[in-house]
DNA sequence: TTGAAAGCGCTAACAC
DNA sequence: GTGTTAGCGCTTTCAA
């Protein structure tokens, strides 16, 4: 009671395998009668086709990879699960491998990863050579920052974050922190320097503290910071940080929004879980991990690939508030 | 300049190909100068095997399936990299398959994983014949709840929610709300039984309320429904609904503990990401990961495998306290 | 439109 | 210890 193959389907419809090979693969060249009987008896016997004889015969695994730098970071489990039905769609398998944080286990990965998969979709804020040099020769689109030597799909914040400016400046706020995330990460790099330009040419007075690591711990850190600043108001560079900040700033009796505006960044899980819940910006994630497999489908396919960025979206919530 | 083959080792080193692969996968059976010189020119010449080939000719992947309900659901993340690593660690790989919390996804991504994996680590909480049935065959263990014919590995929460009961008790509490998650759950229902059997024989009436969604929507309708219910502490189901019952409080303005007290349960990230944090049993999650992925090691070798558990222990954190 | 046949890279008897 | 050989199930020329 073996699985069914091409050979037993080929011998119950008194065709050849090639027949039944081509049935599945190139439908439009076998007779359609031929094909209706192949397609019955197939599905009769239960038919699936072996992955590894035909990647074998052809090179082509049906598999992309998914490098994510740490999966228990709640931006990556949305965007996981985006990109796992995207694949879905194209009928391919995601193999999930997580960097556990460290860049250096990511290069070892994605050598492990070439030769199992077709592609590789690179969700890690961190950049490095090594990292570029080990894809080498795979097919890969980086996720959510860009990189060279890769097609890239980023969620841009520019536009919301200027708007978050205007905001707090609309409410009364004249002093505002930057907590800035680890100068590595090319996501922290871009929403420094987008605050930036936007407290240019206003009258607000912007207060650089940092860099604070990128987790609840480092919002609690920064927060201890912004008690002393002076500031009204704050930039976090994500939302995970916005919550140690929020975490961080009850624990020293100030108020939010009251005492202190927070802003946070990427709209997780997390920013509508506490109190108040975090004004911040939304990332399209359904569609950043949609378009990187399409990005990926392409350079796989051998088509030159452009960079995709798409808009993040302002979402005013309770964290922001006129000072008291 | 194609990639290096058991054949052209074999050339280079003058050997048989079987010499080759045999110095690989049962390297004790070769005489030591020859493994050496064919591990020495595999190196240098950047062998790596083919995994479609060994899978071809042994039937075995080297992969292992892993079924969530929810990667966004917080528990799992963490639980995903435990398993992860510890799959890592036998060599094998990881696939990831989201069910995207509907249990009638779960029985046909099953289906695609036999065939692909050597093994499948179920982390479900919701069961089904269905399922079962669609894994016949396929060695499997369940994660985090029992199933009938299937391995299993599980927290047993039952000391540490007792406990939690105690230490509510001693606070002054008598008049205690158990706020149930969804009745198909496994831990939903093992929780709610130990909560109702510690309630048993002690001072304290229990109020039930629910059963809600185990999502943070979830917990701010329990939130409302406990506001009537003239209880002074809570059990939510887990961790992600007691936040949405701190953020239902906050909004009708009762202060925790002081107006009421909450108790989680799992020890997800969030637990300590709100204020006040929550006092919660602590899941031991990245144990449970390591065994779930041990078990189905053994199963997959034809081992008679018991069921694993493993017990959670109580946290106490600020969401507890007196009754005002 | 179909069939025969070679081959993808590796493993596993079996014989030497 | 080592080589020979026969597959594993599928794709893909090439001929017919």
């Amino acid at each position: 009671m073996k699985r069914a193959t091409i050979y037993s389907i080929a011998e119950v419809c008194g065709v050849s395998a090639s027949t039944v090979s081509r049935a599945f693969s190139r439908p439009e060249v076998v007779n359609p009668e031929v094909r209706e009987l192949i397609h019955a008896k197939a599905r009769e016997l239960g038919y699936r086709p072996n992955k590894a004889a035909r990647e074998l015969a052809t090179g082509r695994t049906g598999m992309i990879g998914l490098l994510v730098h740490d999966v228990a970071n709640p931006f990556f489990p949305p965007l996981v699960r985006a990109i796992q039905r995207a694949a879905d769609e194209m009928e391919a398998a995601v193999m999930l491998v997580d960097a556990d944080e460290s860049s250096a286990r990511e290069v070892g990965l994605i050598k492990q990863l070439k030769g199992q998969v077709d592609g590789l979709v690179i969700a890690s804020p961190r950049s490095s050579s090594a990292l570029q040099e080990a894809a080498e020769g795979l097919p890969a689109v980086v996720v959510n920052r860009r990189m060279r030597g890769f097609p890239s799909v980023v969620c841009d914040n520019t536009a919301a974050l200027t708007e978050a400016g205007r905001h707090l400046e609309d409410l009364g706020h004249r002093k505002v922190a930057l907590m800035c995330g680890p100068s590595a990460s090319w996501a922290a790099r871009q929403r420094a320097a987008t605050v930036r330009a936007w407290a240019q040419g206003t009258r607000v007075t912007l207060v650089e503290l940092g860099s604070f690591a990128a987790t609840f711990e480092g919002g609690r850190e920064a927060a201890r910071a912004l008690v002393g600043s002076g500031a009204t108001a704050a930039f976090a560079f994500d939302d995970l940080m916005a919550c140690g900040v929020l975490s961080g700033l009850a624990e020293a009796g100030v108020q939010v929004p009251g005492g202190c505006s927070v802003v946070g960044c990427d709209d997780v899980l997390l920013a509508r879980a506490v109190t108040p819940q975090l004004t911040t910006v939304t990332a399209p994630v359904d569609r950043l991990g949609r378009a990187a497999v399409d990005a990926l489908r392409r350079c796989i396919a051998g088509e030159q690939v452009r960079d995709v960025r798409m808009d993040g979206s302002l979402t005013l919530r309770g964290s922001t508030g006129r000072p008291a």
